[in-house]
DNA sequence: CTGAAAGCGCTAACAC
DNA sequence: GTGTTAGCGCTTTCAG
């Protein structure tokens, strides 16, 4: 009695003729004589069958599906890493699953315990926080895992990290480099994984020169563009040598080390901070780089949607996510993804790398034509 | 026999000495005794049981996860539908799954086809162009769909719009009525829907002002950053009351209006061209808005991002997500998405609201803290 | 090469 | 209340 409803093995079954095993053998390849072929591609075609991709998941024990999960896909560096897993998981036919966790701990354990309910064949996941519970559910994993992120290197499960502590280094570098010496540091929430290595990396880069952290330079905040606005206006307005925020006119252009007696490069976590940095300076009528340069990290759009367009450390956003997705496709198609990884937990790094726009050299380095790869495509 | 392996409701019916379907029933809350509820929560806790969702799927007929289509995660617009949908289908317990299009035809038609495979209870789509493949896919989707972007009248399927016609009206006249007469477009692709409607408002607008098109003030290109520059360059380039570009330095500025002979304003069609055509001047040496006013359009994020804030006009995107969820929401919990949607297809529409900043008026009609809703939060 | 039949793990009648 | 049983739609032995 097959009638109506959307069409089944079953029905095509009937229409063609033949039994439901050679239906499914001849729609899955599995070699059938040619009458009998024809005739079922002719009864699916005539009736619309489109297979039950539930049905098979529950046979065949995988969803063909991936998830990423990431604090909040607003952020330009998971839009990134988005677009290569979504691009190498289609690839293979797998469809994607989007999952922000808004930083909310409890969030990103339900995300990792939920792998059990069989929804998702394995998991892409940038946890901002590494706590015990996390290295427990990572263990305990149903499926398998990547981690976008620095793990202690015991966890045993695959990772790819970049060094931020050196990419902050870069920048620094770069920043003292070029004559630099009042170098504000603008960062994002201090106990999380990325604000740590980038505070790490521009103590260090200052130590390596032989000054040290002033306090007076180094503001902590969120990972938004307004928030980079409100910690450079406090910074300016509060550190030893500034003005009061009333003397900050159009007119300070004349006398522009007046400001820079107080600051005369910021360097910001991410571009997002760089970019509030940038507007409030040109608020407050300072030119960038000439007053004060302005340097962020993770190279995303944002470096080019800014005047100047800003330097910034390419922390390899999209590359971390097409490797994520190649080392998760990769565990799939070994094991089927059944056992979770053995003790052959494998890390790849990414180095991060400067680039030199014109908010900290009045003469790039590298003018255009730079950005070729993946993101010129937009 | 059931040992080792993931515990199902067997595993679970075996170790609390109970039936499977009393397993199922106090799983889902229906109803037993004490003593019985006790025991099996005993056994799942013990054994860390997470049911398989896909058998649930297949046996309930839902899948608990909805889809989402559009061109490329990569445009802000997008990522602001995508975080409302994602949000309120996370409410209601439905997981997400993201489907880059990359705008190939066949790729969106596939998709709409896909429904009836059940791996997704519902689909909102941002379609680029509609074909009358995508109205007849529509019209015979397996599921419900919500369509978010403008569709003939007689499609019976629930969509979300927003009058971008008008949207692109009210900016273009916000250009004349500060004193530009020389209004530039840049806009995206013509035959797509969103730029064959921004063309018709800007020379809607200008002609309502007894203006009309002039051909050399109007380019076509990519929805991108990069093209909008190019497209400014070469407008100023070739226009009518032009220089060469050599003479476009620095000192331009001491003659603000020899460029803007040529051209007084620029209206592109979304942020992403007026970012682009942003940069262009600044590295023309032309002031913004002083020399040539910029608007856009999207109310992105990369309004705030660009110097000065650029006037774009707010298509309401992620208001048309958040619609378009709680359209597809209702639709799955009226007659569980069985049906695909009868005559009653219902649509909504966006009114666009001009958000004016520096990019257009010297001193800005709504200086800050216009913003508060979803955005600011990031 | 093809058909009959056994499940994948779960929920929902249907009896007891 | 609880257990038994029948599927949801598909793939896959296992015979023939």
């Amino acid at each position: 009695m097959t009638t109506g409803g959307t069409p089944t093995v079953e029905t095509i079954a009937e229409h063609a003729g033949v039994s439901i095993a050679s239906v499914s053998r001849v729609l899955n390849g599995h070699g059938a004589r040619a009458d009998t072929v024809r005739r079922v591609e002719r009864a699916a075609a005539e009736l619309g069958y489109v297979p039950n991709a539930v049905a098979r998941s529950l046979q065949g024990g995988r969803s063909m599906q991936l998830t990423f999960a990431m604090q909040d896909i607003g952020n330009p560096v998971y839009v990134s890493m988005v677009r290569q897993i979504q691009s190498l998981a289609k690839a293979q036919g797998y469809r994607l699953l989007l999952h922000s966790t808004d930083a909310v701990l409890a969030d990103e354990l339900a995300v990792l315990r939920s792998l059990a309910d069989r929804t998702s064949d394995g998991l892409i996941i940038c946890p901002i926080r590494i706590t015990p519970e996390h290295l427990e559910a990572l263990r305990t994993a149903a499926r398998p895992v990547v981690v976008i992120g620095s793990l202690p290197s015991e966890a045993p499960v695959d990772s790819v990290r970049t060094d931020s502590v050196a990419g902050a280094r870069l920048a620094v570098h770069h920043l003292l480099d070029t004559g630099r010496r009042r170098v504000a540091f603008i960062n994002g929430p201090a106990d999380t994984v990325p604000g740590a290595n980038r505070y790490a990396g521009y103590r260090s880069a200052l130590e390596e020169r032989g000054l040290s952290v002033d306090p007076a330079l180094v503001r902590t905040t969120e990972f938004t563009i307004e928030a980079g606005a409100a910690a450079l206006h406090a910074l300016l307005d509060e550190a030893p040598a500034a003005d009061t925020a009333a003397d900050h006119t159009a007119d300070a252009a004349a006398e522009p080390r007046l400001d820079a007696a107080a600051v005369d490069a910021v360097f910001c976590a991410n571009d997002q901070l760089a970019l509030g940095a940038a507007q409030a300076l040109h608020s407050r009528g300072l030119r960038i780089p000439e007053d004060v340069a302005v340097a962020g990290m993770d190279d995303s759009t944002l470096t080019r949607a800014s005047w100047p367009p800003l330097t910034s450390v390419d922390l390899g956003s999209a590359e971390r996510g097409r490797i994520a997705a190649r080392m998760l496709l990769d565990r799939l198609s070994q094991d089927g993804g059944d056992a979770p990884p053995p003790a052959s937990a494998r890390t790849e790094t990414v180095t991060p790398r400067l680039i030199v726009r014109a908010s900290t050299t009045a003469a790039p380095t590298a003018p255009a034509a730079e950005r070729l790869p993946e993101e010129a495509c937009r």
